[in-house]
DNA sequence: ATCATGCATCGACAACTGTCAATGCTTGTG
DNA sequence: CACAAGCATTGACAGTTGTCGATGCATGAT
């Protein structure tokens, strides 16, 4: 038997304070929604790429080449190529061609939407 | 030839202004830093999980029990086990057993956590 | 003690993902 | 034009992951 009303078990009175006001309380997450946050996320869950980020936006002009960074990831140039597109293609970087080099940037707010999207308003 | 130094290329004098003071910005994450953050959003990273917590949350008492979960998020009952126990392991979401039920809630801060560590003090 | 219920674990399988070497494309240079 | 350099794309492969049915382990009720 599924119980789809709540808790109508042992229930020793817990009152949470009344924390709320993200996407992911206070109201219920649709399939929709939740596809569209998660795939956002799993650009962002992986190691490599969380150091390519953080490489980029600690190079000189808050900008990097694919040259600047296979060195300091220690992999190959297709691979952190592979990876900078999966950061570009989320929304998180903006690729630039300037000659023959592509310069990669942050996209200016793009990780405090995400930041925000998971915890607005919990407990502040 | 790899360029180690910085973008010794074009460069256009662009100085972007002083954004900073994040894991992510501001100091670049070591392998052992980006292991922790990666494997802290691949839990998040995943539709279904996502839902869960959202559905934890915004159950009564803010806890539920996986009976209570099976249905809206039309999966197996094992395989909601198997996210709660991810999410749990994660650090997300605490496990009590009560009786024969085993009720999930938020591990309070925990979502808070991470998103600063996504984005602290990033334009802010 | 026996049985039913809620949940976890196991084994299996398909789908996805990170990685590389090889190759192709484009831009600047001799 | 030919060549080199920077980067993207392709194909391949191993490892990971989400899912399920079957099974096992507790707990509470009869």
């Amino acid at each position: 038997m599924i119980n789809t009303a709540g808790p109508r078990h042992p229930l020793p009175v817990i009152t949470q304070p009344a924390v709320c006001c993200s996407p992911l309380i206070g109201r219920i997450l649709d399939g929709a929604a939740a596809e569209r946050l998660a795939s956002a996320l799993k650009a962002l869950a992986e190691p490599t790429r969380l150091r390519l980020i953080s490489l980029v936006a600690a190079h000189d002009g808050a900008e990097a080449c694919v040259c600047d960074l296979t060195d300091p990831v220690g992999l190959s140039q297709p691979t952190v190529s592979h990876h900078m597109k999966v950061l570009v293609d989320a929304g998180l970087l903006e690729r630039e061609q300037r000659g023959k080099w592509a310069y990669y940037r942050l996209v200016p707010g793009a990780l405090n939407a995400l930041a925000d999207q998971l915890a607005t308003g919990i407990g502040r």
